[in-house]
DNA sequence: TGCAACGATAGGATTTTTCTATCGTTGTTT
DNA sequence: AAACAACGATAGAAAAATCCTATCGTTGCA
């Protein structure tokens, strides 16, 4: 019962009964069966197909809500049970924006001294990745923006504002400047990442309101090559405050706040919405509570 | 695993594991080798053993409460999914204690003319009986006393106000009264319900207030027994109001309200704390809601 | 000392699950 | 239009798990 669950939450995600099997550890047709079985035992028909998986039907939507409350719920008691007996111990799977990927040493350090036995996944993705794998319980937490787009069921904890700036070099146009406004910025070749990436969403809308129309000369979706490239000293890019003093960039380039106006955008520690979490996570929010306020105070 | 789950339910209302294996449909050994399974995948001992069953360790404790939860939301989706396609079905355990019995119809009668395909057990327990049964899904709702014993994790709807009475015959001691004390109803020789009941402590606790000692004549755990006796106009109870007048004895037998003080104890539907609920429970509680509303209006 | 109640264990039957292989559709490509 | 490729359903055999009967060992009690 439980793992035919588990086989409709794996349907929900990978759209495909072949690869919903795989991420399950078995063949399509035992997935198929699994899938027929649930439908006969609730009497309803959960899965709308057509030669191929088209969608569910609001029964099975339905019944997708519950299996994941119900599979979540017995992997925390699992979860649970073992940390009673020997301590925090497993494995956190945290996803995050790449603008917040370096932020994530800040949580994992102080995390990692205080429950030793804790191992880490970190995985970059789009926030719009972030939250459906939420949902799906494919991840444990996921560090991602809390202002932008409408987050389903999950708890949230404020982590810090994120602050744009000019990264260039100091003889490149503009690069004598104590701050610059967006209007400026848009007339100078930028690196930025794709526009599968919130953060590029939110500098496009910005640059596009000072008047611009953006057209960077290199796109990535990882900060790696922009930051790479930036370091030349021959290319600029916009980038979070945060993001470039962790790296070190502004040793050798300069990062000029831009202004008019002075954007921000709240970036977050987001966790499935259950009562109790599990052990790991609750650790993992109390954690991010403790950076939050650190750094609120910095 | 949901099996096993509730095995362990079983064990903890049985605490036996032959009982338990019964009330599952099962044998003892596989009852045995579940809860064993159980506490092999969790590494931990779930279970107390000494030549018998004991009790539970402190994960075993914590295991139950997950039991619960997962084992009534599986049961729940069953419940829902099936609802939404031919609406409401099924049958509503309810419980309620004896003083309340007739009350049920109240309810269940409106409901069932909303709901007609809806089927009724109605059993008759003892409040501690009920909250037992309560936190082990062995019913779907019980009708008790709101306001003495600590409820658990319910949700509760006051349906009205048990107030009391004493029911004797015109021509017998006290039975031209308009109104009487508890000290005087405290030297009558009275029909009670048992010591096990909930209402039988009240009362006596209002005897013994009043500086009386209760020694009842006759003893039963049925209200139909006093309902009985005291119709032959030649015993004497203490009744709440609602009951006397439902079951129509103050057609023969007057009924006096008893003061100094006028005692009055809330009354109403108790269901599992679950969120969202069973439909059937959901209605059950609108259902109450509702007649609760009228009953207050009267 | 004997007995009865209880839960654990062993071994075999049954049921359930899962796999491999293959079929029937549907949509796409040549 | 025909061939092909992708997808999910089906059939049948193999493997695994579950469950039952019978019995044992311990403990508490007469």
């Amino acid at each position: 019962m439980l793992d035919k669950l588990e086989y409709l939450m794996a349907l929900s995600r990978e759209e495909h009964f072949g690869r919903a099997a795989d991420s399950c550890g078995v063949t399509q047709p035992t997935l198929s069966a699994g899938i027929k079985q649930l439908e006969e035992q609730l009497g309803v028909l959960l899965v709308r197909r057509g030669s191929r998986f088209i969608g569910f039907t609001p029964e099975g939507q339905r019944t997708l809500d519950w299996a994941r409350r119900i599979v979540s719920d017995s992997r925390a008691m699992r979860l649970e049970i073992t940390a009673l007996k020997k301590g925090l111990t497993g494995r956190l799977k945290i996803a995050a924006i790449p603008t917040a990927l370096a932020m994530v040493a800040a949580i994992t350090t102080p995390f990692r001294a205080r429950h030793p036995d804790v191992r880490f996944t970190i995985l970059s993705q789009t926030s719009i990745q972030i939250l459906t794998q939420l949902e799906n319980l494919e991840i444990d937490a996921g560090i991602t923006y809390l202002d932008n787009e409408p987050l389903g069921r999950v708890s949230t904890v404020p982590l810090y504002q994120e602050r744009y700036q000019l990264l260039t070099a100091p003889d490149a146009p503009l690069g004598d400047r104590e701050r610059v406004t967006w209007a400026e910025v848009a007339r100078v070749p930028l690196c930025l990442l794709t526009p599968d990436m919130q953060n590029r969403r939110i500098i496009d809308h910005l640059l596009r309101s000072a008047g611009g129309n953006p057209q960077p000369t290199l796109e990535s979706n990882s900060v790696v090559v922009l930051f790479a490239h930036v370091r030349t000293g021959r290319w600029a890019t916009v980038m979070p405050a945060k993001l470039a003093e962790t790296l070190g960039l502004t040793d050798t380039i300069r990062a000029i706040p831009i202004v008019e106006p002075e954007a921000m955008h709240t970036i977050g520690l987001v966790v499935p919405a259950r009562e109790p979490m599990t052990p790991l996570t609750a650790a993992l929010v109390t954690e991010g509570k403790r950076v939050a306020k650190e750094m609120g105070e910095a």
